[in-house]
DNA sequence: ATTAACCTGAGC
DNA sequence: GCTCAGGTTAAT
């Protein structure tokens, strides 16, 4: 569900409560949370929180020794306890990071993003029913709580190592270090990432046969970008979502590429896109780019460019919405 | 390069 | 009942 502009704004709500905090404890309620077991979550614990990081639609924090040398006695990382490690959040389709005592604010928003009050005691309740972990950390002004809520149970939270990235740039947004989490190693620098290779994309892209939406999708190829963004995409930049790859011009590519990082630029500015009370940020709150949709979710209704109908149709197991007359 | 599977819940 | 949903991955 969350896709870059999603957890984008929920990086930048943790980063705010979790920037130089000391991680007390974290603890697995589910398991599938930490199904992959990369390192054990006892190791997190007596680390300081330095960097709130993200790259494509995975966020981490960036656990190092901490300061007064007070690490748990049971700590023990492989490099010593001086080598960084990686706090590794995926959220999957309907993962959410609450912070503290945010319950939320909205029980649901409506088919264009407007708020729908609700009563706060059964959001939170509901949210309470999926807690899959829970990290406890620390600051100047006491003990807090973050929770991973997840209904669907597709994401993880994994504690692994940091390697180094094959271009030595830094590893995404909000990180120094040019390093990813090992469990991330793969996913591409994103549609927002100034180290982005947009002429290696648009090689990649064009040495495919593969229908360009599929391609955009890719997060091996370019990262952040999932369904609702790539339909938006496609309506912006004016490109049908059948089109090979093979058969699009490096201008073509690039103007996709630039519509993409756009979109995704506007959406976070209003905090993403909510359709349900599934996404909400780490204070509980929606985001309100569902009204500003050209394509997701408006099949039959008029495209905002040309007023055709937009249709839909079923490409690499997902649905995608586009206008047949302006998208070509 | 497609398809099925992993899950829970909402809506029809 | 059935279909669909913001994502990824393992298996055809």
């Amino acid at each position: 569900m969350p896709e870059l502009a999603e957890v984008e704004t929920i990086r930048l709500g943790l980063a705010q409560h979790l920037l130089g905090a000391r991680v007390e404890g974290l603890e697995g309620l589910h398991p599938r949370v930490n199904r992959h077991r990369d390192l054990p979550y006892e190791w997190a614990a007596g680390r300081r929180i330095a960097e709130v990081a993200r790259r494509g639609k995975f966020l981490w924090c960036t656990l190092v020794a901490d300061a007064a040398g007070a690490a748990g006695a049971h700590q023990a990382p492989p490099g010593g306890p001086a080598e960084p490690l990686a706090l590794l959040f995926h959220l999957g389709m309907s993962g959410q990071l609450l912070v503290d005592s945010e319950i939320g604010q909205f029980d649901s928003v409506g088919a264009h993003g407007e708020r729908v009050e609700g009563g706060v005691g059964a959001a939170a309740s509901d949210r309470d029913k999926h807690l899959r972990a829970r990290l406890v950390f620390s600051d100047a002004a006491g003990e807090h709580l973050l929770r991973f809520v997840d209904q669907r149970t597709f994401g993880y939270v994994s504690l692994c190592r940091l390697a180094p990235t094959p271009d030595g740039q830094p590893g995404g947004q909000g990180t120094e270090l040019a390093a990813l989490p090992t469990r991330a190693a793969g996913i591409a620098r994103d549609a927002l990432d100034p180290y982005l290779d947009v002429a290696q994309v648009a090689d990649a892209v064009r040495s495919s046969r593969t229908i360009i939406k599929s391609q955009l999708l890719d997060q091996g190829k370019v990262s952040g970008i999932g369904n609702i963004y790539a339909d938006e995409a496609l309506a912006r930049a004016g490109i049908h979502p059948t089109r090979p790859g093979n058969s699009m011009s490096a201008a073509e590519v690039e103007r996709l590429l630039e519509a993409a990082a756009q979109v995704l630029r506007a959406a976070i500015e209003v905090g993403g896109t909510s359709f349900d009370a599934l996404y909400v940020d780490a204070a509980g709150n929606p985001g309100y780019f569902a009204r500003e949709l050209w394509a997701y979710g408006r099949y039959g209704q008029p495209c905002r460019r040309c007023g055709t109908s937009l249709e839909r149709s079923v490409l690499g197991g997902r649905s995608a919405t586009f206008c047949p007359a302006c998208q070509v």
